[in-house]
Formats: C-alpha cells, structure tokens, sequence
DNA sequence: GCTTGACTTGGAGTTCACACCAAGTGTTAT
DNA sequence: ATAACACTTGGTGTGAACTCCAAGTCAAGC
C-alpha cells in the first residue's frame, strides 16, 4: 500500500506520516525496491493507534518512547506497561479537569437562561451595561 | 494588586498575564498613576476564568470572542450563550473522543498484564522478538 | 540621591507540530 | 518514449501560544 492510500485512510497527509515515521512516532516502513514506502496491515495499525493517542492529545514524546521500547522486543514490557499506566493516569486527570470546565460552562448556561428571561421583561430600564454577575 | 501578586496566586508568568490581555483574552486592567497594572477582584475572576477554560482546551479565538462580547454589555447576552453552548458541545465531543482513547489504553494494560505473566512462565523459549498481538 | 528591584512597552525569539517547496527519481498510460 | 503524475529527500515556512529581551520608568529603602 502506497503512503497516499494510507492517507485517504486515515485522513492525514503525506508529509505528515512523513514525519510521524522521521520522528519515531511509527516504526520504520519497508520500502519498495525503487525506495518507495510500501505499508502493510501492521504499519497500518500502528498509524490508526498513533492517530487516535494523538487526538486524546498524547505526548509525542511519550508515543515516540513506546514505539521505541516496543522495536525492542519483549524485554521492554514491564516498562511499556508502566509508560502507558502513567499516561493513561494523565488523561484521566486531564479529563476530570475539563469535567469541572464543562460543569462551570453548565452553569453558565444555565444563569445565562435566566439572564435573557430578565431582560426580556425589562425592556425599559435597560442602561445597557455589563453586569458582573454574568462573569 | 500588582501583576507580581497575581502571577502567585495563579501560577502564571507576568508575560503571560500581559500577553492576555493584548490579545484580548481578560478586559483591560486598570492602571495605578504611574501605569502599572492594579488588578481588582474581578480582574482576577477573569485571569481565573480564563485559566480554567485555557486548561481545558478552549480556543483563545472563542474566550477573545466571548470577552468582547461581554463588555459590550448586556444586549449581546444571547449571542454569548450561543457561543458557549457551542463550546460546551465541543468540549464534549473532545471528552468524547478521550474516552475512546482511554478505553483503549486501559484494554491494554489488561493485555499487558497478561502478557507479563505469561512471559514470566516461560523465562526458557524466549527469543526476545516482539509479538505483533502487543500492539 | 543612589541603588535595587518591579514594572512598562515594543519587538524579537522559541517551540511544537506540522505544511510546503524544490529538485530529482520512478511508474504508468498512451 | 514522452507526458503526467506519485514518490523521494532535505530544507524552509507557518501559526499558535507563549517567552525573552532591551531600554526605559518608577517607588522604596538606606
């Protein structure tokens, strides 16, 4: 499979699997023998689980590791476990702090709900300033 | 209260702070005679607002919005809760996403878990290659 | 009244994660 | 066999979000 099909496949763009191989972020892919990049199901793989840990907004560096540890074969597995349970903690925590923002932004809803009833029904004294309860 | 204080309080750099409010990002902070910044609590309601919703991922572009919006006074209520509904269902579909990724992480710690074990029993045929099932 | 240290502005520099480009090679269809 | 097109590398460019810097102002302590 060519790096354009590929590219269609997972919605990416040449240069950027380009990069994700330059980086370590997917192991090295063979080559046809003109040096043409020619992926398999494996390398595949490999750029859909990358495509998906990016967009939890996984580090890079982290990624870059973990591909690393695993061309290393199966001596590395206490360590890709434990790299991965660290960043697995991570996104949690990272998902419970936007909980608290998407909590917050509820609110705000839900007082900006009861803001526009008020203003309907004051039509006349309006002075047209911010209010600082709306923060 | 001067930026120094603020930066404290918030554990952010003054750069930061100044940076914010060029682009836009809290209200303008009013000044002593001399020109420097003196923040008032509602100034630091802003910087901790905006701190909340930057850590959650929320684009500068939508807080710059939202805040010009809000200090153009109460007739543009209804297009701030229609800007944050919008970035309420971002939010969500964002947390969405991570818990897809998280899902995934955590069927691999089971996986690794497994495999641990498995090639703890077997400390004499290891050829020390990487299985494919690992990824 | 002079040093010390926090603040000011405008502008330049940095990092990240790509995106783009040029020059060259390879492949395919007519 | 030549046009049209996909791919290669190496290097440069870009936008976002800071971050740092220089030159200058200002207030407080000794």
């Amino acid at each position: 499979m060519n790096i354009a099909e590929v590219c269609r496949r997972y919605a990416l763009t040449p240069d950027t699997l380009r990069y994700y191989e330059r980086i370590g972020l997917i192991p090295p892919v063979k080559r046809t023998a003109s040096g043409l990049r020619d992926y398999d199901e494996e390398d595949c793989k490999w750029v859909e689980f990358i495509k998906c840990m990016r967009s939890a907004g996984l580090s890079i560096e982290f990624l870059t590791e973990y591909v690393k540890l695993f061309m290393q074969g199966d001596d590395t597995l206490l360590q890709r476990k434990s790299l991965i349970l660290e960043q697995r903690d991570l996104l949690v925590s990272r998902m419970e702090e936007m909980q608290v923002t998407l909590d917050r932004l509820n609110r705000k809803v839900e007082r900006y709900e009861k803001l526009v009833v008020g203003k309907e029904k004051e039509l006349r004294r309006s002075d047209g300033k911010p209010d600082p309860s709306e923060l």
